[in-house]
DNA sequence: TTTATATTCAATAAGTCTGTTGAATGATAG
DNA sequence: CTATCATTCAACAGACTTATTGAATATAAA
């Protein structure tokens, strides 16, 4: 075989994951998948596809080997084969915000927008944090705040804010975050407790920049409202 | 705008990126503009591919804003758009590695059975340059070794290595390296020394690898033959 | 000028991808 | 053992992609 042919080859079998990628329907069906396993009825609902639609989707992300299937009863659970997919996707947006000035302007107008508080940085968090000055929320599911997540913050998903929203002190100022720039849960988290009269901000970015900022994560599961658990 | 349509337009324009990247032939001429800019001839000579055909995988790249284009009399020179591009298609590679049985086994079947002898790690390297037992050649073109190279290493890009191929002494063991796993010059340029009965290895790992297992690495032209320079 | 050359453009035919149907599986519940 | 429900499958039309032509540009050399 030439060097050629095994270019070729190679990258024949890389342009099979690639392909996945190029559908705007299954990297929104990658980034849901991130934040959690999902039945096919469930991610069809989230995003507006039709069952069949969203199934057929599933199965070319499976045949590149980026999600993998589990029977449970009638349903399938899908989840990602792993969690380099999910770095994967967040590489493509930092080269298409990169790249393409249109994506830009949409994560300004569109995502900074929403705020008309400005985003806290890490450096800004930390600081409040340590004068116990505001209650930080990670609104990721379960398991990702289990698997590493600020120090203090307290878990409450998305999906348990509404019923949960009542633990949070009014008196005291709220930080959101979830998963990264494009990670809209803190977005809606963020305008559902608005509406109830909260202040609220989001966190810029996610839980590995903070690590990267060389700044401490907390594992499992923490329960306390107060702080710095 | 709601969630859903952010979600929509932002994932929209990922695709383009994502679509950029879905056909071989496409990926291969951002490995090899990853090695250093290149008219549309060169490219179109060095893939097997027809000049129309490569020029409009180029524009296709440069529409998605991956690479850009400099006229040169009658020439255009193509380059990467940014350093994140070249690293976007080794995340894929990886993947693609995870993820596709298919691709592990072209990687240890074609690209590992060439070598006879084993690749050299790191670590094996290491000592062995120590012992200034070896020659330490780095394949890629000059300027991604000004950038960063192994302590020690000369620089011979794969063009120049038939033409001086001679400044390499026979008696001792040579080590050749280039940008990665998927880069296929150190392969080539094995193949070609081999030929005049040199005795090569390869390097299995490139240099940021190197400096991420925490060794050092020089910068600049160094152009002794002797070792650690 | 005229000629040669590098690249792009435009048109085409063959192939691939998508979303929508409605029917087929296959597991559970009654 | 029948009904129900979640999912997949199969087939289709409409839209994109691709490689291949040969013609069109636009720069440089003669």
């Amino acid at each position: 075989m030439s060097t050629r042919e095994i270019r070729q080859t190679l990258f024949a079998q890389f342009a099979v994951v690639a392909d996945a990628l190029a559908h705007s329907s299954r990297l929104a069906l990658l980034e849901l998948l991130a934040q959690g396993e999902r039945d096919v009825e469930t991610l069809s609902g989230l995003l507006g596809l039709s069952v069949a639609s969203t199934s057929q989707h599933l199965q070319r992300l499976k045949h590149a080997g980026l999600v993998s299937v589990q029977r449970h009863g009638r349903r399938r659970i899908y989840r990602l084969a792993s969690d380099e997919v999910s770095a994967l996707v967040l590489n493509i947006g930092r080269v298409a915000e990169a790249s393409l000035a249109s994506v830009e302007k949409i994560v300004n107008q569109q995502l900074r927008a929403q705020d008309e508080l400005p985003p806290v940085s890490t450096d800004e968090l930390a600081r409040l944090s340590a004068r116990r000055a505001v209650v930080i929320v990670d609104v990721r599911p379960a398991e990702e705040y289990a698997a590493a997540h600020l120090p203090g913050a307290v878990n409450i998903p998305l999906d348990a804010l509404r019923r949960e929203m009542s633990r949070l002190p009014q008196d005291r100022e709220i930080i959101v975050y979830c998963r990264g720039p494009y990670c809209l849960l803190a977005l809606d988290a963020m305008r559902m407790l608005r509406r109830h009269h909260y202040r609220v901000r989001r966190l810029e970015e996610s839980v590995s920049e903070w690590r990267r900022a060389g700044l401490p994560v907390e594992h499992g599961i923490t329960t306390a409202m107060t702080g710095s658990a």
